[in-house]
DNA sequence: CGCTTTTGACCAGCGC
DNA sequence: GCGCTGGTCAAAAGCG
């Protein structure tokens, strides 16, 4: 498996303000300048041979450059530092965060244990979703498992979450499904000695299809009787982002097999399967949203049990992220300063993020009450990315502000806005990219944004990127450009200040903590980086993660942007530089 | 020819 | 039990 060599969360988390790993992220960052260098010195005239005062020309030349390569790697070191002390310091608001994640479990378990099974209000019973990270599966009965125990899942799941890296991250609650089916079936004592890889095992036997029913069907009469008990109800990611093509182009190959009009949206609704692998049960659902068509609304559902096209990469990281934030959300809102939440909304803020998190059971009588989409919910724990900067109209965009606290507690109904009005630094969604999707432009547009700022860097990275990215090409001509010590400042600042980045690295972090692995870390993060052209624009952040991780996941930081854009062709989701290759 | 899209039929879940 | 609705199937058509 890819993710055999993938290291696990916490050992990056240990290691992340280390020195050795700081000298290895300087390591990429000084090397490729200077490799860079020496290949373009060997494409000049060090072929033709002439008079010794052409060589001292040449040496006075390389002496140059040498020095140039030191003043940029000196400005790299700073900016080096500037960052990891930015990072560390997410880094202690995580472990704050998981402090108070680990504490609120333990009052939760005292909590469940003391309360008998017939009084278990909504509260607890969302809690445990936090904690088990079941999503609202597990009994009354598992409500009373201890804390360890339910440490115990928790490890495990972080470990299969790690395993699914890359994957849609969907499939890890579905995974959690059958685990739950399980557990009413076997003893939890033996529940953290089933490998991950059994369970996904397990998870392909049981017929990991869409249809609820249709995976009943096919399960031996023993299992049945447990999925009915505990009807597998699949974690949700829906996107919603403006566009104005069919649907999102999102680097994955999908297959038109159904479409519907549902009722209360004249819109029809498009069923799309992944064609990547034959068995692959990852399934979509495409449809605009009845307020704004401009907005198009995609449902993700399940887990890619193929390897994924680097393009697809991007939005199923982001799924992933924001399904893991579906999972700990509960957690971050928990740990929310203020009066507590009331027992079906909760709303976290973390680091510029917004989170709405809702358990719902009628999710489609406040949230888009006029699209069907998302009525599906009722089985589904659903997570919204919100990439629509501008709401289509307040009474349905922002839908969480009306939430009826009196709805019981169910499953979770979990969005991320990132389309926050404290993003006005860069707009998610503010055109002027083309055709790109909403999702395209908000990692994308941000980076240029980015870029603009910092145009120093995005030609330093540039450099990089092209070395690493495709080592095989000729080196850029581009010479170093002159040091501009303010610039790296100004960089500095407008990254660490930046929302839209903090919300990103939020939901990378959110993949740390939802147990995710620096795949998605990494992806998150590229897709801020990267712009349209491909060029990373400056994170020493982010090119330290290529030296730490498996060298897979280094290219996919630096590889071509995703092409995460509205797709006009006839063949909506498959990008050009879709290779069958890669999914097969 | 193979793959994708279209579209009507079918099935299951749910509420009344 | 019946009707409504969401979701899927599968044959036919379209396309490169």
């Amino acid at each position: 498996m890819e993710t055999a060599a993938l290291p696990n969360s916490e050992d990056r988390v240990q290691s992340s303000g280390g020195d050795e790993e700081a000298a290895a992220k300087q390591d990429v960052l000084h090397k490729v300048p200077f490799t860079a260098d020496l290949e373009k010195s060997s494409m000049e005239p060090l072929s033709v041979p002439s008079a010794s005062s052409s060589w001292k020309e040449e040496d006075h030349h390389h002496e140059q450059r040498i020095k140039m390569a030191k003043a940029e790697m000196s400005q790299v070191k700073e900016e080096n530092q500037r960052l990891k002390m930015c990072l560390d310091q997410i880094m202690k608001d995580y472990e704050a965060l998981k402090r108070q994640f680990h504490d609120i479990i333990q009052r939760e378990g005292k909590k469940s244990t003391q309360t008998s099974a017939s009084t278990i209000n909504d509260e607890v019973e969302e809690a445990d979703d936090m904690v088990s990270l079941t999503l609202g599966r597990f009994s009354s009965d598992q409500n009373k498992n201890t804390s360890s125990e339910r440490k115990d899942q928790k490890d495990h799941k972080l470990v299969q979450l790690k395993q699914d890296w890359g994957s849609l991250g969907l499939g890890d609650c579905k995974s959690r499904d059958s685990e739950a089916g399980e557990r009413n079936k076997n003893p939890p004592a033996s529940d953290h000695m089933q490998s991950p890889t059994e369970s996904e095992a397990k998870e392909e036997e049981a017929g990991e299809t869409w249809p609820p029913s249709k995976a009943l069907k096919s399960l031996p009469a023993g299992e049945d009787e447990v999925s009915q008990q505990n009807p597998p109800k699949k974690a949700r990611v829906c996107v919603r982002a403006r566009c104005d093509t069919p649907t999102m182009n999102d680097g994955c190959q999908w297959r038109k097999y159904g479409q519907k009009i549902a009722k209360g949206n004249p819109c029809p609704r498009a069923y799309y399967r992944c064609t990547g692998a034959p068995s692959c049960p990852v399934r979509k659902q495409v449809q605009r949203s009845v307020d704004d068509i401009s907005i198009l609304i995609t449902t993700y559902e399940g887990t890619h049990n193929h390897p994924l096209p680097v393009s697809a990469m991007a939005m199923a990281s982001t799924t992933s992220a924001a399904a893991s934030m579906l999972l700990s959300g509960p957690s971050s809102s928990t740990s929310r300063p203020g009066p507590p939440n009331p027992p079906s909304t909760a709303a976290a803020h973390l680091h510029g993020m917004n989170l709405y998190l809702s358990n719902n059971s009628n999710s489609k009588q406040f949230y888009l009450p006029n699209s069907s989409i998302l009525s599906s919910s009722l089985n589904h724990p659903t997570i919204t990315l919100d990439l629509t900067s501008n709401p289509p109209s307040t009474s349905s965009s922002s839908p969480f502000h009306k939430l009826p606290s009196s709805y019981p507690p169910k499953y979770p109904f979990t969005s991320l806005d990132f389309g926050s009005s404290q993003s006005n630094l860069m707009s998610w969604n503010n055109g002027g990219y083309g055709n790109q999707s909403a999702y395209g432009k908000s990692a994308i547009g941000m980076a240029s944004d980015l870029a603009k700022q910092l145009p120093l860097h995005s030609n330093i990275y540039q450099a990089c990127l092209q070395q690493i990215s495709n080592p095989s090409t000729p080196s850029l001509p581009l010479p170093p450009p002159p040091p501009l010590p303010d610039t790296i400042a100004a960089a500095t600042k407008a990254i660490t200040s930046d929302p839209s980045f903090q919300s990103v690295l939020a939901a990378a972090l959110s993949s740390i903590i939802g147990g995710g692995n620096s795949g998605e870390m990494i992806s998150s993060l590229s897709s801020y980086l990267q712009t349209p052209q491909g060029n990373v624009c400056a994170s020493s952040l982010l090119s330290k993660t290529p030296s730490v991780t498996s060298s897979q996941q280094g290219n996919m930081a630096f590889q071509p942007p995703p092409s995460l854009t509205c797709s006009t062709s006839k063949s909506p989701s498959s990008s050009p530089g879709d290779s069958r290759d890669n999914a097969k």
